[in-house]
RNA sequence: GCGGCUAUAGUUCAGUGGCAGAACGCCGGUCUGUGGCACCGGAUGUCGUGGGUUCGACCCCCACUAGCCGCCCCA
């Protein structure tokens, strides 16, 4: 019998490390609570039509990273539905807002989820099968301002403020405008009719990319090319005047908050549903996976799939690269060793005050302090060894301490042992 | 999906075609109501899985699986 274990590209987070998980998650909700976004929380799985009509049939993610399988039909008659484990969240969030028909409060929805992604890659550094995103969308009717560029000024702002509050040092802000849904498709033939000429000089991959996605030749990191992908027409130039004010209005808030960005033409996301803004947080010391987080704006992602009219902007953070971020520049965030310590281990001597000890164990955990209780069974040596690995102190507890009501408590760090009355315990405990 | 590297004790890693090793950790003792330090002793294990070559394979060969690194792509 082989041993069953976690299937590829999936792993199990155990403490400590779930510590810095959860200081992550908390500092994300807190942040976000104070820019007015409230949580969401989608289902896992969706209808694979969702996924294929808003992040693109063309998309790798669609084309060959999904998770999909067929559910069983409840009768004969009815046919097999479709479904995916979800590879983004935002066509979910989009699709719960089309669904519960948020656009009628007429006010602009924002909305922040926490939860895992699927997608069927090769497993790296950094990047899993099940992964984790912490993202949050703004999405709403015209008349409630979800076409601002002060939407995306704020949300780059809050991203800001989210990574410098964790204590993420060195990122780079870079962004881009990839025009809104008329000017887009302009530049991608423009591109594409000038990528006829100079494409089959270009490597075999930007060959492939000059049919199937044009906009990615402009990401190609082969070093010979770039001048020839230079030369090529520039979305700046395809910008409508909208389009334009859009980003420099964005630009000029950005500067205003004193947020620092690079701008780079030739960002492009891979994701169909972007218009306008797009931007991407990076950092060293992830390898090749070196974005942190990205996101943009989708204006027509709601009527892609069958919505009304409702403009947004968001993002997505890859909770997994940006705990290798804080690892790897020894974040104090959480999970440091002093603080992993429980307050006391509660040792019985003998196994007649066994339960009585957890009465008191009961006393102290009541009280707010965090116990482990140890077996009376064991040597008083024991008792201390184990103590010392998982506690900051050891309270004794046999029969004398049983009779009198006075405890003996060690304390660790300091080797120091007093005897207190059981009544005060857990008050001492605390302040020490 | 493609290419390269790797897989040995709980962990980090040595190792040789002929008895499976170290350090740390773990368990026990010196020490039956006192940990950390020290000393003494002990167990670590299907050498990733399955085949093959060989008198004999942890070692050589093949396949598979998984991890890491890069590519594709992406958070």
């Amino acid at each position: 019998m082989s041993q069953i274990k976690a299937v590829r590209g999936t792993r199990d987070l155990l403490p400590p490390e779930t510590e810095l998980w959860n200081a992550i998650e908390a500092t994300a909700r807190g942040v976000f609570r104070r820019y007015g976004f409230g949580e969401i929380r989608t289902p896992i799985f969706e209808d694979t039509q969702l996924f294929a009509r808003g992040v693109g049939e063309e998309t790798d993610i669609v084309a060959k990273e999904m998770y999909t399988w067929e559910d069983r039909p409840r009768a004969q008659s009815e046919k097999a539905q479709m479904l995916t484990l979800r590879p983004e969240n935002t066509a979910g969030v989009v699709r719960a807002y089309i669904e519960h028909k948020l656009g009628d409060t007429g006010l602009l929805q924002k909305l922040y989820y926490i939860g895992p992604q699927f997608r069927r890659e090769r497993p790296q550094k950094g990047r899993y099968r099940q992964f984790f995103q912490i993202g949050a969308e703004v999405i709403g009717p015209v008349s409630a301002g979800s076409e601002s560029p002060l939407r995306d000024a704020e949300i780059l702002e809050m991203l800001a403020t989210f990574l410098d509050e964790l204590g993420v040092r060195g990122w780079t802000l870079e962004l881009n405008s990839v025009g809104s849904a008329e000017d887009r498709p302009r530049y991608v033939e423009a591109l594409r009719e000038a990528l006829t000429d100079v494409a089959p000089t270009l490597c075999v991959d930007c060959q492939r990319r000059a049919v199937t996605n044009p906009l990615r030749v402009l990401d190609c990191k082969v070093l010979e090319d770039q001048e020839k992908i230079n030369a090529l027409p520039k979305m700046a130039d395809f910008l409508d005047e909208d389009s334009r004010a859009h980003f420099a209005a964005v630009l000029g808030a950005l500067d205003a908050c004193g947020v620092p960005y690079s701008v780079n033409p030739r960002l492009v996301r891979g994701l169909d549903y972007y218009t306008r803004t797009t931007f991407e947080f990076t950092h060293g010391g992830l390898g090749a996976q070196n974005a942190l987080l990205g996101g943009g704006r989708y204006d027509g992602l709601s009527e892609a799939i069958g919505g009304p009219k409702a403009p947004g902007i968001g993002f997505a953070i890859g909770a997994d690269r940006l705990v290798l971020t804080l690892q790897a520049a020894g974040s104090t965030v959480a999970g440091d060793a002093e603080g992993a310590l429980l307050d006391v281990y509660v040792a019985p001597i003998g196994d007649a005050q066994q339960s009585d000890a957890l009465v008191l164990a009961r006393e102290l955990r009541r009280a707010g302090l965090r116990v482990e209780l140890g077996d009376g069974s064991f040597r008083l040596k024991k008792s201390f060894e184990v103590g010392n690995k998982i506690a900051r102190s050891i309270v004794l507890f046999g029969e004398d301490e049983a009779k009198s009501g006075i405890v003996t408590v060690k304390d660790f760090k300091t080797g120091q042992q007093t005897k207190v009355a059981r009544s005060e315990l857990a008050g001492i405990l605390r302040k020490t």
